[in-house]
DNA sequence: CTGACACATCAACAATTCTTGATGATTCAT
DNA sequence: ATGAATCATCAAGAATTGTTGATGTGTCAG
């Protein structure tokens, strides 16, 4: 439902934003595999824990991925719900009108 | 065929940095009626000439719309091939395993 | 209770991005 | 030719974003 146009703007712009950096792409990457907690995301790519938790809010606050506290670690995961509203942005953009040139006025 | 990983990476990254601005959401909102001069744009959107300019650069640099120069004006309007692109992107986040546990290792 | 571990947060700096106004190139009308 | 219109580009500053190292919080093991 949160497109390009209205009140949802703000909203696809955040959750693009937060897809817009390599880091939080490897981050995704990982998460596809499964879950995972800091300190294995900071093996698997090479970056600092600072920095790998300040990419992780980004993507939680944009709505990407879930935490789950667990005793000493938090494991994050992709959050499906998030994949859907990007499948909605998609999609918006491919319902394009055809005609050619339907304005003037310049 | 780009994805989160691998060489295709920087590019996706690109991509999804020209869509995450509000007002390159509205220039595609914009654009999915047809094309647009930069004066109609102007227009519609309240924005300067320089600062559209700046943006249908971003947008075009990513490959999400194209350009066409007629006589004094030049009609931007939206790529096709990159709203495939991103579809890809979309489809490659939501193939994640089910599996909750397959790590160790903290 | 103490020390080590996993993680968040903060502050300071670096890097990137966006905005604005000025200038330049090209096209068209007269 | 001249002048106006459309658009790109540039330079300078403002704003946002990302990085790094230090510090803080909660949890577990001994």
């Amino acid at each position: 439902m949160p497109t390009l146009s209205g009140k949802h703007r703000a909203k696809t712009a955040e959750l693009c934003h937060a897809l817009a950096d390599e880091t939080r792409l490897d981050i995704l990457d990982q998460l596809k595999e499964g879950e995972r907690c800091v300190c294995e995301l900071t093996d698997a790519l090479q970056a600092g824990q600072s920095r790998l938790s300040f990419h992780l809010k980004v993507l939680k606050d944009a709505g990407l991925i879930r935490d789950r506290p667990d005793g000493r670690w938090i494991y994050y995961a992709i959050n499906a719900d998030a994949v859907e509203e990007l499948e909605d942005l998609v999609a918006s953009l491919k319902v394009m009108r055809k005609t050619v040139r339907p304005s003037s006025r310049c």
